[in-house]
DNA sequence: GGAAACCCTGTAGCCGCTACAGTGTCAAAC
DNA sequence: GTTTGACACTGTAGCGGCTACAGGGTTTCC
């Protein structure tokens, strides 16, 4: 299986699996005479596998422990949640922030309807006067 | 005053002062005899300013903008609130799939509890199902 | 006069790709 | 046979927003 074969039966781009490639991710591939990547099905296993942890938004090095644990089905598996649940952790901690950013930025936003000198939008008046240390509708004390 | 001071002023790191210098965000200071940059405390209200831009999360392309309408108080604001609902859109998109990266997460993580042989744990074996293009708990069809 | 704390410039690294540049290979159309 | 086009290869640079050096100079205090 070529490269863009591949590419196009997972939905990944061919760079994509070149990087994965030469990170170790994805083992190296037999080549052919040429020097093509010849690709087994199991690379296609696995790229889809290390894409749907991409898609739980796992960075590459807690997609490489995974695989890890997938490659040695004998060991335990203690660390799969851990792994997991630092995941969870950090999309919680983002989603925290960004609901307070969103709140922030609809307030920010009502301080200024139409167009108008930028002297006298309220928008920029409110975030010239966090800058200098006043409360602000979008950082309430 | 010199960069320290700034930056304890401001809470922002000296290299990231440095940083927005040479991005041409903060203008060039005057420097003494010896070379040190020497900020005023228009640089400090500027620094603030930016900082508070990127508490909400804008780009830097964005608060150069903003920074251009400060420095043009006659200009029209139009372009103020634009950037404002660019920055609530990208946002809210963020906490959609945030929400539903949770979700996933969680279910996911409901497959495993306590510790066993890697082969028998429901986070991987969910993870490798997903992999062969089954139905999985935490990207249900 | 020596150590600690500050300053400078410039460069490289982080993440996860993405986008080239420059070159080689292969299949089909003319 | 040759030309086109799509594919392949390697290697490097770029994105954003810092952060962390290296390798040097200056100031301050004991």
């Amino acid at each position: 299986m070529q490269i863009k074969e591949l590419a196009r039966a997972t939905g990944v781009d061919v760079e994509t699996i070149r990087y994965y490639g030469k990170l170790g991710l994805l083992p190296a591939p037999a080549r052919r005479d040429n020097g093509y990547r010849d690709y087994e099905a199991s690379h296609l296993e696995r790229l889809a596998f290390i894409r749907h942890c991409r898609a739980l938004d796992m960075p590459l090095a807690a997609v490489n422990r995974l695989l890890g644990f997938v490659d040695a089905p004998d060991q335990h598996c203690g660390d799969v949640n851990l792994l997991v649940d630092d995941q969870l952790a950090r999309v919680r901690a983002r989603l925290k922030s960004m609901r307070a950013l969103e709140k922030q930025l609809l307030q920010l936003r009502a301080r200024c309807a139409g167009t108008h000198a930028s002297q006298h939008c309220g928008i920029l008046n409110e975030l010239v006067a966090a800058a200098h240390g006043e409360s602000c509708a979008c950082h309430p004390a």
